[in-house]
DNA sequence: GCTAATCATGAAATCGATTACACGTTTAAT
DNA sequence: ATTAAACGTGTAATCGATTTCATGATTAGC
C-alpha cells in the first residue's frame, strides 16, 4: 500500500528512462549502454555489460524505437493491408503473419480497407511510418500507390492476388491447377452437372479458378455447365444457389469459389429438401477452420496458409536484405481435403 | 517509358526528402517548413506557406514520424492485443477499431497472443513503440505487465473483460443482465428444461453470464438446470451438446455462451434427429455476422460492438487528454435479437 | 510621426538513440 | 623486451523533426 504510493510519487514525474539514466547508474558512458543493447555482439567488457544489464532491468529501460529508427533508418515495421476481414480465411492469415513476423522481430502495422482497392490516404500512413515492407492481402494497390512504394524502394508483396502488369512480388495458391483438380475430382466421382458458384469477375484469383475448372471439364469432354457469380459471401451464395438449383434441377454438384460461399450454398440445398451429399455434392475452397466443423464437414481445397505466409515473409526478407528486386511470383500447390460433402456417384467402383 | 527510366535514375539515390530539402527549394528556413506542417495554424505568411507547400508536393515530402515522435513524445500509435481471432466476433471488433481509430489519426499496432494472458515479452513491443494506449480484448494482462504500463502512465482499456482488482478501464457488455433477460425469455416462451453451455470458468464474462442466467431461473422458480462447460468453440460445443442431449432427453432448449458454440450445438441437435426450433430451441450470444446467415438464423444477444468500440476509444481519448485516470468501467446493455431458432412453447398465447 | 505591440522568421537547442573516431590498455608476435 | 594488432570505451557528430528565443519588419495606437 505504502510502497505503491511511493512508487506513484516517482511516477508522477512520468520521466522516461533513457540510456543516459542507465549509464549513470551503471557508471559507464551512454554509448556503452547503447552497445550493450545493439543486437550484435558489440565489444564491451563482460563486467560492464553485466552492470549495464542490471541497471537497465532495475530502471525498466527500453531503448526508444523512434530514436533508433531515426538514426538507423530501420523501423522493423511491416504494413499489412487486409480488406476482407469478414471471410474467416483472412483473420487466420493475419494471425499467422503476426506470429511469424513477431518471431523475427518485426511488428505489424495494420490497415483494413473497406474497398477493394486501397485508398491513397491510407497508404500514406505506411509511408509515414517507413514500413520496411507492405503485404497486401486480397486487394490491389492503385497504380499511383504502387508507384509511391516503388519510389521509396519499399517492397510490396501481394498475398493471394496478383496483377499481370504489376512489378510487385506475389504469393498465391495455384488456383488454376486447384480448380482443375477439383473439376477432375467431381467428374471422376461421377458428377455430370456441375455448377460453379464463382466470385466477382475482376480478380486474378477468380479468373484462374474459373479457367482451371473450365479446362478440366473440357478435358473430360463435358460441355460447360452453369456458372454463376456470387461474391464470395455466404448470404449472396445462398440466394444464388437457391435460384440456380431451382432453374436447373439436374445439377448434381456445386463447386463454390470459397468455403463460406459453400456454407451458404449448403443451406440452400437443404432448404430445398435435398441432402448433402446424397442428392447434391458440395466442394469449397480455402479450408478455413470452420470447414471441419461438424456442422459442415466440407470437402474443400486447402490453401496452405502456413506455407504461403512463410513464403511471403521469405520474399520480403530477401528483398529487404539482398535487394533482389526482380518481382517474384510464388505459386503454392495446395491439396484436396476430402471430407463428407461429396458423394461418389460413379458406377465403376 | 523513357520518363520512367529517368525517374528511376533519380530514385537510385534513394535519398529521403527532408524538411531541409523543401526549405532550400522554397527559399525559406527549415523551421518554417516545420511550421507549415505542424497541424495548428502556425504563424507563417501566406506567401511562404504556399511556396513551401508547392515545394513539398514537388519533392513528395512527408515529415519523418520518427523524428516527430522523438521530440514531441507523441506516437499516435495504439496497441491492440487480441487473443481469440478464431472467434469471428474479434475480427469484426478489430475491423471496427481500425476504422474508428484511423479516422481519428491513430494507428494500430497489432499483437495477437495465443495464450489467454499476454506474455511479458510481447508487451515490451508496445513499450518500445511508446503506444499511447493499449486495448486488450478477451484477455488479461499479467500483473507485472499491468504495472509496467502503469509506470509509463499508459492507459490500458479492457474490452469485454475486467478483473475486479485491476486498476484499469474496462468496457463490457452487461453480461449479467443479458443472461438474465435470455433466461427470462426462454422461460416465458415456455421452456422448462434449459441447458446452458457455458465457456471456461475463469473469466469475468463467463462468470457474469452464468450468474445472470441462474438468477433468472431462480426468479422464475425453476430449479437449476444442466450447466456444462464448453470452451466457446464450435467443435467442443458440438461434442458437449451431443453428450448432454443424450443424457438429458427432456432438454427443450440450449443457451450457448457465444454464437459459434451455438452453431456447434445446432449441429449436434440435428445430428440427433431433432429439429430446431420445433424440438429444441437454441440461443446464442454476440450476434456476429454469421448469426444471420440463412444457415443459422440464430436468435441471440447482440453485443453492440460499434457502441462498445466507440466507448472504448472515448475512454482512451479522455485518459490521454485530460489525464483522468480513475479507472472507469462502462457497461453497455445490448439487446435480444429474435430470429428463428427459438419456438414459443407457451400454451398461453 | 513616434512608441509599442504584434507578427513572421531564422538560429540554435533538443529529443534519444547509433556510430565514426581517437585514445589508452591489453594481448600477441617476434 | 619491443612493436604491432586488437580491444574497450568515451567524445562528438548525426538522424529529422519541434520549439524557444531573439531579431527585424510590420502594424496599430495616440
Amino acid at each position: 500500500m505504502y510502497a505503491a504510493m511511493e512508487k506513484n510519487k516517482f511516477d508522477m514525474k512520468n520521466k522516461k528512462v533513457t540510456a543516459i539514466d542507465v549509464a549513470k547508474l551503471a557508471g559507464v558512458s551512454q554509448p556503452t549502454v547503447s552497445r550493450v543493447f545493439s543486437s550484435e555482439g558489440q565489444s564491451v567488457s563482460a563486467e560492464k555489460r553485466k552492470r549495464v544489464e542490471e541497471a537497465a532491468k532495475l530502471l525498466g529501460y527500453q531503448p526508444n524505437v523512434f530514436a533508433q529508427s531515426l538514426i538507423t533508418n530501420k523501423t522493423r515495421i511491416i504494413g499489412i493491408v487486409m480488406t476482407n476481414l469478414h471471410n474467416p480465411f483472412y483473420p487466420e492469415v493475419l494471425s499467422l503473419f503476426y506470429e511469424k513476423l513477431s518471431k523475427k522481430g518485426y511488428h505489424v502495422l495494420f490497415i483494413s480497407s473497406a474497398s477493394d482497392s486501397i485508398e491513397e490516404q491510407e497508404i500514406h500512413q505506411f509511408i509515414k511510418y517507413h514500413v520496411e515492407a507492405v503485404i497486401v492481402t486480397d486487394a490491389l494497390l492503385t497504380s499511383s500507390a504502387a508507384e509511391l512504394f516503388e519510389r521509396q524502394n519499399t517492397p510490396v508483396i501481394y498475398f493471394n492476388r496478383y496483377s499481370r502488369n504489376s512489378r510487385n512480388h506475389a504469393v498465391i495458391c495455384d488456383n488454376y491447377n486447384a480448380a482443375f483438380q477439383i473439376g477432375n475430382y467431381l467428374v471422376e466421382s461421377g458428377h455430370r452437372n456441375i455448377c460453379y458458384i464463382s466470385g466477382p469477375e475482376n480478380t486474378s484469383t477468380t479468373e484462374d479458378r474459373r479457367k482451371g475448372f473450365l479446362d478440366s471439364l473440357r478435358k473430360n469432354k463435358l460441355k460447360p455447365t452453369v456458372i454463376v457469380n456470387g461474391n464470395y459471401d455466404a448470404e449472396e451464395s445462398y440466394r444464388v444457389a437457391k435460384q440456380v438449383l431451382l432453374e436447373h434441377p439436374t445439377i448434381d454438384s456445386l463447386f463454390c469459389g470459397n468455403d463460406i460461399s459453400a456454407f451458404g450454398a449448403m443451406k440452400a440445398v437443404t432448404d430445398l429438401g435435398k441432402r448433402i451429399p446424397e442428392d447434391i455434392s458440395v466442394v469449397g475452397f480455402d479450408d478455413i477452420r470452420m470447414a471441419r466443423w461438424p456442422l459442415y464437414n466440407l470437402t474443400t481445397w486447402k490453401q496452405p496458409m502456413e506455407e504461403m505466409v512463410e513464403e511471403t515473409i521469405n520474399i520480403m526478407l530477401d528483398h529487404i536484405g539482398n535487394k533482389l528486386d526482380s518481382p517474384t511470383t510464388k505459386l503454392i500447390p495446395g491439396e484436396l481435403i476430402v471430407r463428407n460433402s461429396v458423394k461418389n456417384r460413379s458406377s465403376v467402383d
